[in-house]
Order: C-alpha cells, then structure tokens, then sequence
DNA sequence: GTCAACAGGATTGTCTGACATTCTTGCAAT
DNA sequence: ATTGCAAGAATGTCAGACAATCCTGTTGAC
C-alpha cells in the first residue's frame, strides 16, 4: 500500500481564474476608485460567461475589493480617508503582534528568507519602480505574517492589505519614503534576527505610523 | 439647494436574502461540521435558481462559513482546535483592543444600551435556554464593538465570531459557564462604564482566555 | 473472503439564452 | 434653465442543458 500522499492537486476552475486575474487587476491599480464595472465587458474580456463572472464578484465583493449596489452593479470602492485610517489603525494591531510572535518562533531558514525579501527591496528602492517597491515589501511582510505561527492573523493582515494597496503605490513613491522604510524595515529584521520580540513590536510599530502618515500625505496631495 | 439626503433605500435582493437565509441556518448549527450541501436541495428549499445561489454560497465561502472544493462542492468546514485556538487568539486581541477603545469614548446612551444587553444576559444565564445566552451574550460585544470608534475592527471581529459559532453553544451550556461568563461580562462593563481603559483591557482578557478554556473542555468533552 | 476494476447515478462546473426591472442619458417641452 | 419623458443600457434572476468529475454498489478475480 503505498503512502497515502494527500497531493490530490485540487483542479483549478475557471471560476478561481477568474477571480484571480480580476483581483489582481484591481490590485494593480487597474481601475479607477469610484469606476464601475460593467459585466458584459469584463465576460468578453475574461472569456467566461455571465454566471461564472458574477460568482466572481461575489468573491471579490465578500473581499471588499468591490462594492455591489443593487441595480446598479459592482464598481471599486472609494476609500475615504477615515476609513483608510481605520484599516492602518487595524493593520498596526495586527502587525505589530505578528512581528512580536515572529521574533520568538520563526526558523532560521525562514530567517533567510526574510533578508533575501530585504535586499530584494533595498534594490528597488534604489531604483524608481515603485511598484517593484511595493510588490517587495509586501513579500517582506507576507514572510513575517507567515512564521508568526497564527495563520488566521495571517489572513486578516492579507485582507486589510489588500483593501489599501491603492494606497500604498502612491506613498511610496514619495520622494525619499523608499530610503526611509528601508531604514525601518531594516529594524524590523535585526530585531527579529535577534529574537528581540519586544523590539520587533517596536520597530514595526514604528514602521506603521511612519507609513501611515506617508500615506495620508499622498492623499492629501494627489487628487 | 437642499441638503444631498443620501436616503436610497437600497432594495434587498433575493441575492441578499438567500445570503442571509444560508448564514442564519448556518450560525444556528443547522447543518453538522463536515456535511455537505447539495446545491439543487438548497434551490428547492430556498426557492432561488442555482445560478442564485451559487452566488450566494461563493459569498458564504469568502466568508470562511462554507469550504467550496471543486468539483465536489459547498461543504460545512470542520473546525480543528487548532484553527479554533489561531482564531481566539485574534479574537483576543481584537476584543482586547476594542474594549479598551471603547472605555474611554462610549456615549452615555450606549452605555445605558451596554447595561440593558447585560441586564438581558443575566436573565438569560439564569435559564438554560443556551441558545439565548450565546445571542445575549453577541449582542453585549456587539455593542462594544460598535463604540470602539473603529469599524474595521468591528467588521473583523465579526467575521471571526462566526466562524467559532459553532463552539460557543456548546462551551454556554457547560455547567457554571453561563454563569462565570456573567461575573466576567459585568467586570467588562463596570470597566467601561468607569472609563477605565486599562481595566476594561483586563477584564476582557480574562473573559476571553476562560471562554477559550470552556471551549477547549466542551470540544474534549463533546463529539 | 478480500481486494480491485467497473458501470451507473449523482453532483458539480459552466455555458447559452432569455426576460422583467431598474438605472441612465439625451431630447423635448415648458 | 428646469422638468418630464422615452429610448437604451445594464443588472437581477431564471430555465435548461451538457460535459467532467466524483461517489457507490456490484461484479469479478485471486
């Protein structure tokens, strides 16, 4: 008999595709926030059909990365800025306990891992691609949030992200943010390296406020 | 010019309601952990046509209340105690957070609300009627969560109750359990009302870690 | 008797097409 | 310029269909 190897791939449906392509191109700024979606251009652009593309934005709806109004269709939300405050003063909460836990468990291959994803970063800030910038840095924290031993906070933290990327493009292609939150990031790994859980919570604290207000600067500027 | 009343009733879908239906049957431990869910059974009893409800079932699972594997279909995720632990522990910061939040800035009339929830729990807690304990008692942390000046981590909170829903009937009708619960919900209000951020911190804590204890017992003890 | 192959039924994944309802927009009338 | 209306566009929902996949019970071989 031999091993029973769960590795029944489990097949993946048009339906998952589907919601992955749109997530990610709303993600990547595609849309604008406010603009609808219309659903026959999306099914003639995604090659499926009505049902299936609506299952999609069901999906994606239940992410809040779209809004549905009855009648009237899915769009991209318009983030205000209160709410975008709420989701960072969450976003703290959140990784600042998982850069805490990380500090104290996390393996020392992962460690690797996390300076490998640190110098990945520390080359595209000193590039200009700021969304080399940004999809870096998310996979900093996407490392951190994976070894902190809760897969749930993981989750969460995964959510609120995705909700502010929108965001996050735009801070950080202010001048001299890159340099900055690599200096903090920095922190953030050798606390962890050192297994200093206490200075990792404060290190990313610090991290957030500073991204944060990053952010809210943007805002204010831009649009 | 009179002022932009935004008063559009927003038109409840069928959409909306079967969403509903589904979560309420769901939350009511309608259907056993591990079960699954026929899509054509639930047309029927619904009355809604599949291309509805699938809809319907992919908002449920990017809730986490239902696991859709493909080709297999919706199914009730069988929690393990491992994932029930992840999820209290971020129910635990969340709740910690928010009633410490909601200490040092609940108006007096939803103070007097929080009272009246209390007051409702105390009466149910000295019934057996566990089903009403577990509704009073979401109703007392929906109130705090609703004052803790964000609804981010109010929308959270939310969506991780649900998904241990299914314990907290269980771990209420434990012998005593109503009852300690009711002391430690008290020393939560008697904080808040005080305005005691860091007491109200406290309380909530240990509410949590001993409702995290009575489930571990009645999930041991129980199935 | 136990195990493996297989056939049939059940269920899901997806599509096409349709129609009523509701929203939007441009035009006409005051 | 504002109001009212009508045509067009888009959504909400349904019915029905069919292939692909999974599950189950039966048959057959050892």
């Amino acid at each position: 008999m031999r091993p029973d190897l769960n590795l029944r791939i489990s097949p993946r449906t048009v339906q998952q595709e589907t919601v992955d392509k749109l997530r990610l191109a709303i993600l990547s700024g595609l849309f604008q926030p406010g603009s609808r979606l219309i659903e026959s251009q999306l099914c003639t652009q995604l090659g499926v059909s009505r049902p299936s593309l609506r299952e999609a934005l069901r999906s994606l709806e239940a992410e809040r990365l779209i809004e549905i109004v009855p009648n009237r269709g899915p769009a991209i939300p318009a983030l205000s800025w209160e709410e975008a405050t709420a989701i960072y003063e969450v976003r703290e909460l959140v990784e600042v306990e998982a850069a805490g836990r990380c500090a104290s468990r996390i393996p020392a291959e992962q460690l690797r891992e996390l300076e490998k994803s640190l110098s990945a970063f520390e080359e595209a800030a000193s590039s200009n691609d700021s969304l080399a910038q940004v999809m870096t840095a998310a996979d900093f924290y996407s490392i951190i949030l994976a070894n902190c031993g809760n897969p749930i906070l993981e989750e969460v933290h995964r959510g609120l992200v995705a909700r502010i990327s929108f965001f996050r493009g735009r801070s950080m292609s202010l001048k001299g943010r890159a340099q900055s939150s690599l200096a903090e990031m920095r922190e953030i790994y050798e606390s962890i390296a050192a297994g200093d859980e206490k200075a990792a919570r404060k290190a990313s604290k610090r991290h957030l406020l500073k991204a944060k207000a990053a952010a809210k600067i943007s805002m204010d500027s831009g649009v």
